[in-house]
DNA sequence: AATGAATGAGCCTTCATTCAT
DNA sequence: TATGAATGAAGGCTCATTCAT
């Protein structure tokens, strides 16, 4: 399964999973006010609930923790997504059902997401490809959705197209994250959804 | 006019104005690499080409410079825009011009763009609306363009829907910056700007 | 006899003995490489093949690693040299036969030689003495024996001669191990002992 | 000239001597207290009269520091044979010259010379070679001032002879630094030098 | 105006030691 | 007896900021 890279001086593998939750739980709650770099490892121990000799027990540096915030929120997406997402069925309803869910996954997760954009280049350079990675995940989702609607006959598309619309999915799911306070004045986040769901799908359709 | 809140013990204006030019310019090429918290105010400086010493006569704090560089950069943004754009005329043709031109600077302010989204929070309190001012201003441009096509009768749209594919449209004009690596695998720039037009403008045609 | 200083937590004597030998035995491999400050406890505890909780049983500090480490080493040295050396001869060919035996340990505990020189300040104001002691019954060993020599009318040299002379031995002896990389481009150790052996012995004899 | 393989952050040289004057001053004086590594870098810093943050304006790390006391140290000696010595005159009176000399020397600098005994394993790989080197010279001295008798006549001495020979005499000299408490109840250092010069040149000379 | 040496608060990290299991 | 997770004091080092020249 996974196989975190981060190297822990305990050994119990649950006692890891366990204290890792606890430290990713407290830290995004601080980058979220603060940021990474002005966040301490002090501060992410006492919000772990633990010292700061046991939060290196976890991790080998600062920078671990990082990482692991940005791995767990990546999972928790994936997650809620692959509840919800049905890739297959190559109907244009199953995009709409798609689109839904994730913006509501982008809004409940409004904080991590934004944590995403602004600290992800503090990660190492071992570290930032891995996570890289999992953000081109979100888009290959959605490519594949719109894809079988195409193989479907549901829509007429080319590749390209397919894919730089599965990317301005994923930017608008985000786009509330980093611009609430302005979107948040004219729409609820619900009509906001339906409205971009409606332009988009609008810009795709076949005449 | 622009009236700078960052105070400098150097009377001389003239003086301030091409120091805190180098200054900005150094500041970038910097934060471009490392980002603002790992670059040193000293490097800032001998990027400059001067000491620290003479840093701080034109500056009170590090996160001035932060201040001075976001400043910087939506000014140039700004700059290059009304060179290229007219709001009034009412013409698709005129949003698509102003499309193409917008999504040319963020292009070549592809750093410059990712600063701003990585760096801005960490801007204090007083400084972050001032700046944040300047983002909402790009949308109202956008959003004025296309209200123009609404009253020409080129378009319909209701005001949410102006100010919503506003905010997209800066937002895909960025996107080029912080997805450029999943992008330019697909599209040069140009096929990028052609194809979102098109898809912008199918979002929103009168059938 | 010796009765260790070292308190336990553990009871059994022999068990005692046993770890403190395996703890000893992974110390000085430890120390040689890197000294005692920079050896960690953990990695003696490891080096010993047990864990860190199990080490605290057997010691009440890590100084008492290095205590136990000095003491196991004039231990070795002395158990050594009385196999060999017969004092009261009273013979130039006894004085002759124990530089050499002495010279030879000197050679085979090269790196424990060095740990003394190196770290025993590091032992705490109680502890120091007693290891000091060791050192200066080695050289009563030579006096001694030299003291023979002269009272058996071998030699003719007063009682502070004797004891410079001794004290040259021991020092010479240990030489070989804090100067081997100069003296190796020029004698084997063999070399070096009848070459030693020959000087002191000039230096000594009456005309 | 000397040029110290120990980068600093302040540019002018004069100060740059002054400081790491200072610095050397107060880190000596620690370390024959307490070693090298039960001393803190603050200490040093306000042993050498200045502030933590100044320390660092004058080295890159700690280990900078011994390495600069080695180095010093054995400037020192050095400097105070070269106004005693002369290694040319191939006479015996110039060699028991140059024993006392030395001797004074390493008496006057017991402390330092117990430093360089007990520290010097905690330079770093490219520092050690550096200061060993320093080493070897003094031994070098004394090698050349005995082939100078061996060229004159005055003793006869194959090479390897004269080369153990001085290894003897600089570990003698060096030997009242770390004996001392043992040595100093039976003689005086002058008591010291004069018997051990005695016993140098019994082993010496020509029958 | 310009310089750069000085300052010290504060951060990351290590590691000897303890103690519940 | 043996284990190893937990602790937190302490240390090395950085860097924004100041100020005398």
């Amino acid at each position: 399964m996974k196989k975190s890279k981060v190297l822990a001086s305990v050994k119990d593998e649950r006692l890891i999973e366990k204290r890792r939750g606890q430290m990713v739980k407290g830290a995004v709650t601080l980058f979220k006010e603060k940021g990474f770099h002005q966040t301490t490892t002090r501060e992410i121990a006492r919000a772990a609930g633990f010292s700061i000799g046991t939060l290196y027990e976890y991790i080998r540096q600062k920078e671990d923790v990082l990482y692991l915030v940005c791995d767990t929120i990546y999972d928790q997406v994936h997650m809620r997504l692959e509840q919800d997402i049905d890739i297959k069925l190559g109907t244009i309803e199953s995009l709409k059902q798609a689109i839904k869910s994730y913006f509501k996954v982008m809004c409940d997760m409004q904080d991590e997401v934004l944590i995403m954009y602004q600290e992800t280049k503090s990660l190492s350079k071992e570290a930032l490809p891995y996570v890289l990675k999992k953000e081109t995940n979100l888009a290959t989702i959605f490519k594949e959705i719109i894809e079988s609607c195409v193989e479907s006959g549901e829509l007429t598309l080319s590749e390209q197209e397919c894919e730089l619309i599965a990317h301005n999915i994923v930017v608008q799911g985000q786009m509330w994250a980093f611009r609430r306070w302005e979107l948040q004045k004219i729409y609820t986040h619900d009509q906001y959804i339906e409205l971009q769901t409606k332009i988009i799908l609008q810009g795709i359709y076949k005449k």
